[in-house]
DNA sequence: ATCTATTGATAAAA
DNA sequence: TTTTTATCAATAGAT
């Protein structure tokens, strides 16, 4: 694309991997906000570096819907400002992150160190440590998980009772025909089975929310 | 980008825009295809067209997953049994908390038993077991997540296509009413709009994603 | 759908 | 990382 034309292959060099990865992911997350705007497209855009980092852009923030309906503590959104940049480092991630990194230093401290030091008890110290430091990770990336889920089951258990409602009503309206005409009308099935090829104005129903997803992961 | 240069809001001129949309979700998609090879990234790209149609692009491994669990994309009708799909999440996180504390054993284990035997480089061997255990474990979270994600977003549009089909049929049986009767019957509008306590316009019947919320794990 | 004049994205280098 | 710059790629407008 520039100085000289690249293979479409893994990069090898890992600091050039990661420059490259750095710049497209970038480009990227513009195209997609680009088409969002301006063909009013939703998009939903998740990437999971090799590292395991996550980024991700949604052309509109459900952060309103979760607001609205209450369904999760603020916290984190707190730290979110979808429409200021398409993707922000969130303090608190990098902050476990570097907790992480200091515990794993330390346990290589120690054990580069003092080595016939170390017993039982300060093993278990390290341990705990780690642990809690990934607990809180693991945490904190559910609780994301749970709300991009619990929107999407929200927004599907929308669809699914204006869905049973439209069903409704076409009984209705072919029971209603085979009353004032006295006699049956086209077969429902047919008529359920008819070819869709325009759509109009549906209607929002009440929240009824799905299930919860486990917090084990 | 071209012939001229454009600004970023929504195309009024709705060809322009459907022409618009369809090079740039290539170009997208493209691009989104270009990133997960050269830089090793799991990718899950979803782009609904105004008129909802669905577009998905994920990069191969976790296309993987979702073959490989390709049993709820078929019947939205889980979409009814709730319980039936918590059950199944249950049982995975249950896999994950298992391998979870396997891993934690295992250390407890190794560190109990010849705490005088370790040396450095046996330490090290041990962090990184406890590493890869990590990583496996946030591999398959990132898999489970990805894969209700996406299986989500396609009951979500199995029911857009079914409502959309429902809408027309209720459209045309309206029509047919009137043609028969040779009088209007109940306008559309009410017919649609049957509870105005809940309803309101909602033409927008795309799915819309969770928070844009890059995290360091 | 196909064609190009331009703008935009970006590989390599700093 | 960020900036610079030389090229390559994407695409707006036209056909």
């Amino acid at each position: 694309m520039t100085r000289r034309k690249i293979q479409i292959k893994k990069i090898d060099n890992t600091t050039a991997r990661q420059v490259t990865f750095s710049k497209r992911r970038r480009g990227l997350f513009k195209k997609a906000q680009e088409l969002s705007t301006l063909c009013d497209a939703e998009i939903a855009l998740v990437v999971f570096s090799a590292t395991g980092k996550l980024f991700e852009f949604t052309s509109s923030s459900v952060q309103q819907v979760i607001e609205r309906h209450d369904l999760l503590s603020s916290d984190f959104d707190k730290l979110n400002h979808p429409s200021l940049e398409l993707q922000v480092e969130s303090s608190t991630s990098a902050a476990l992150s570097k907790e992480i990194a200091e515990k794993t230093h330390e346990l290589r401290k120690l054990m580069g160190e003092e080595l016939q030091e170390l017993n039982m008890k300060e093993l278990q110290e390290l341990e705990k440590l780690l642990g809690s430091g990934l607990r809180r990770v693991r945490d904190a990336k559910c609780e994301i998980v749970l709300k991009e889920i619990t929107s999407l089951k929200w927004k599907g258990s929308q669809l699914m009772q204006e869905n049973k409602r439209l069903k409704q009503m076409a009984n209705r309206q072919v029971q209603t025909l085979e009353l004032e005409q006295g006699q049956s009308s086209e077969p429902i099935g047919d008529f359920i089975h008819s070819d869709p090829s325009q759509d109009h104005d549906c209607s929002d129903t009440s929240l009824k929310l799905g299930l919860a997803f486990p917090s084990g992961i």
